[in-house]
DNA sequence: TTGACAAAAATTGTTAACAAAACTTTACTC
DNA sequence: GAGTAAAGTTTTGTTAACAATTTTTGTCAA
């Protein structure tokens, strides 16, 4: 299972009625508030498509990442306790567990969960659904730009940012995070796709 | 026009279609829309309400605008242009002669505007749907616990921190954000609504 | 073969009827 | 009168049929 789907592709409705055995109705209303997060594109009257963000897109998600994360993470290093650092630490034994066991969406899925769990522990259920959304579009953004070599970003920048954390280390881990994410950025290519798409549409228009 | 709402109101989906002479379908897409910004609780069996956000949530909107708005406008400072700097005189404009005129809920709906337009001058379409959300909240918050002495925050804080900006002072204008927000939630009294709810309940319930 | 056009099929959007749940009223007992 | 139970009403959730739009297929002429 946990078969990714390529960004443009179609969901139509029928076909997700029959796959998740729900009605019509249930498909739009899940349609609905995926679109909502933006990681599903719904066009009228021509139906719904996994979202496929441009590079002005991917760079704003960034950015509001940068914006966001930093700060928090930062402010949680004097609040954060016992439960909090264990959840924390529990996450990276997760992760390298996942590692080891070298199944890649998984890895993907835990490095993104690893941030979500960061906010989450400032007790701000308001700032973990943001982070949550902008996490999510993160994953689609690395698929679709991300260079092919190697995972998405080094294995220990997060074991990094939690001895910082533990350490209540604020100006550390808020430099460490900002480093994470443009590690992150700075690991794909935003002018592929768009030359991909466009490149092919030049080729055939000849 | 222009009648708010009070927290806890139904929102019987028949009243609704009625009101705005459309479908039953085209209303519960509303709520549901509604209900993903928080600003409509939908219950499962029971129907929609306007949201009645208590102290916890109240809390969680003000730190999350805390840590996202000033770095923002802070950032803004440097890669303001003239378009920029023009939407955010002209919307001060609007501010001041809504406040002659006296008309107090076009005078919030503007005073919030404010933030959203100053974010949208940093061309982030992301983090501008993120604050235009969180700035919704933020108004039903100050509906719900403003105490009623005057309006929600000083008058001439807008154009402070234009100032700022224009003069392209990094440190003042964010400062003057963080201060600005905070007046805003010191004129609430987190513990005036459910005071007065429970308060209502152990009396009824003798 | 390619292009335009028309018919057919498939897909989405909407409406209306039906089912299920919650709320209100009524009737009855204590 | 207070409390409870049951019938009735209202409201929400779901399904199914219908309408409108888009996409595909097929045909024909250049």
């Amino acid at each position: 299972m946990e078969q990714r789907l390529a960004p443009k592709t179609k969901l139509s409705e029928a076909d997700l009625c029959e796959t998740f055995n729900v009605g019509r109705m249930k498909v739009r209303r899940a349609l609905l508030l995926l679109s909502s997060q933006g990681i599903v594109d719904l066009q009228s009257n021509r139906g719904a498509y996994v979202a496929c963000p441009d590079a002005k897109e991917a760079k704003d998600v960034f950015e509001a990442r940068l914006h966001i994360e930093p700060g928090i993470v930062g402010s949680i290093c004097g609040t954060i306790d016992d439960r909090g650092r264990q959840i924390l630490r529990d996450h990276i034994t997760l992760e390298k567990t996942a590692r080891l066991k070298g199944h890649r969406p998984e890895i993907i899925r835990l490095s993104g969960e690893f941030h979500v769990k960061m906010i989450a522990v400032s007790g701000n259920d308001l700032l973990t659904r943001i982070i949550r959304e902008l996490v999510t579009r993160t994953s689609l953004i690395v698929g679709l730009f991300g260079s092919g070599n190697g995972t998405s970003c080094r294995e220990d920048e997060h074991e990094e940012i939690l001895h910082a954390i533990e350490l209540g280390d604020k100006a550390a881990a808020t430099a460490l995070v900002k480093e994470h994410l443009n590690h992150i950025q700075e690991g794909l290519e935003l002018s592929k796709a768009t030359e991909v798409v466009s490149g092919l549409k030049n080729i055939l228009a000849v």
